[in-house]
DNA sequence: CGACGCTTACG
DNA sequence: GTAAGCGTC
């Protein structure tokens, strides 16, 4: 083949991308594309992006290629250049671009861009390929053997998922080239938006993490990753959600971390549902019936983190800091929006979706409904009460004390009651309903 | 082969 | 309570 243009979009690394891996090996050009889309701005996620594409378009030049970047409709770029490499009438051909090449994903919006792609290949007589890579297991590739295009309950899923046969991790392309005179166009300017240190985007830190993580910390995780204090989860899920580490590789790197590649079982257990039911931001996975509290100030106070409950605002401020959140936070705070405040999960979801750098649908929402009880979970009427859960997960209140200053001083015997002291504690509101 | 019911298991 | 998996008809 002559050319071919790969259309990246969560899948910004060079390791183990099959797309891209096939495109060096079948073309003799390679045009690695990236669409800044305004119309789905990154918000909050656009500093990691900015960081994660100057990485790659660094790891691509490294291999002779480069990062060609350009603005507006993904589709429409995308058939743009590759007429302007194949040339029109006003000549000046540089190769013919005979392939688009895309890493397969399960949104609704991520799916309708691959559709309009594949027809508009189509129309201008491109091959058009989706390939795996955002997945350990592609979505739709284990079905419940009783039928069924999806595994709707997570244990059956992780059973026959375990057993799956997986494909080659894939090395990084030695070479790329690029067709002469190509405008590599200007990625986006670091942002303001990198809430914190710790999540510097981009391929290359992300292995170096992996790699120190994987020799030093996944031992601990099985016993670690409910601790609220500590920093002994992984922290990939913004580099997952980027695509700026494969998550095959790292199941297969974690052969030993049974309870690490669980959850990147969840991940991919939520993937083939969004897959499956494309609505799973808006509409009930499994309607029950139930019915919300439209309270905009008790939303409002969950949010900014002051809704009297130490452990729910710690989880609401980290968010607000870090655009991250620990798991078991998570689920705390979702819960407690959900169940306590009964407010739709919908305006929880989209919060999160909003501030998180690992924001993606397909975990983002999935998760939402399994807590809302109108998703996958088989127990949808389950209870959790925060008190004991902080006291279990956060026993010397320490991540309390970490990002909510107005309970430093709290002894903690109290800490994660505070409307237990007589007087209160100044500056820190009262609960704004029983926490269980 | 598919509908149905039974058993098992479920964050 | 509900889904999966399997055996049976």
């Amino acid at each position: 083949m002559d050319t071919v243009i790969v259309l990246l979009n969560r899948d910004l690394r060079v390791h183990d991308h099959p797309a891209l891996a096939a495109a060096c090996a079948e073309a003799r050009r390679v045009v690695p594309l990236f669409v800044l889309d305004p119309s789905v701005p990154a918000g909050r996620r656009s500093g990691f992006l900015a960081e994660s594409l100057a990485d790659l378009r660094r790891s691509l030049r490294e291999r002779g290629g480069d990062l060609v970047v350009r603005r507006g409709d993904p589709v429409a770029e995308t058939v743009r250049l590759a007429r302007e490499i194949t040339g029109g009438a006003d000549g000046g051909s540089t190769g013919v671009v005979e392939a688009v090449h895309v890493s397969a994903d399960v949104s609704a919006l991520a799916r309708r861009r691959e559709r309009r792609l594949a027809e508009e290949c189509e129309r201008h007589r491109m091959g058009f390929r989706a390939f795996p890579g955002v997945t350990v297991v592609p979505p739709g590739a284990v079905t419940p053997s009783g039928g069924g295009d999806h595994y709707r309950v997570f244990t059956p899923y992780w059973r026959a998922w375990q057993t799956h046969s997986r494909r080659e991790v894939l090395p990084a392309p030695a070479r790329v080239t690029l067709p002469e005179g190509l405008d590599p166009g200007v990625p986006p300017p670091g942002h303001p938006h990198r809430p914190h240190e710790l999540f510097r985007g981009g391929e290359t830190v992300a292995r170096r993490r992996m790699r120190q993580w994987l020799k030093y910390c996944v031992a601990d995780y099985a016993a670690g990753h409910d601790d609220l204090a500590g920093n002994r989860t992984s922290k990939f899920s913004p580099y997952l959600r980027f695509g700026c580490l494969s998550p095959l590789e790292l199941a297969s790197l974690a052969e030993d971390g049974d309870d690490f590649v669980r959850q990147l079982c969840w991940r991919d257990f939520f993937h083939q549902v969004t897959m499956a039911f494309p609505a799973i931001n808006r509409a009930d996975y499994r309607p029950r019936g139930l019915t919300w509290n439209d309270d905009a100030e008790a939303l409002r106070a969950w949010k900014e983190g002051r809704t009297g409950l130490p452990i729910v605002d710690a989880g609401m401020r980290q968010l607000l800091e870090e655009g991250w959140m620990h798991n078991r936070a998570r689920l705390l705070t979702s819960w407690f929006l959900v169940k306590r405040l009964r407010v739709d999960w919908r305006a929880g979801a989209d919060h999160f979706f909003g501030l998180l750098l690992d924001g993606d649908v397909a975990n983002n929402y999935g998760n939402w409904q399994w807590v809302a009880g109108t998703g996958n979970d088989t127990r949808p009427n389950r209870t959790v009460n925060p008190v004991r859960q902080a006291r279990r997960f956060d026993p010397d209140g320490e991540y309390v004390r970490r990002y909510v200053p107005e309970l430093r001083n709290v002894p903690p015997k109290t800490l994660h009651e505070p409307w237990r002291l007589p007087s209160g504690v100044r500056g820190y509101p009262p609960p704004l309903v029983s926490p269980a």
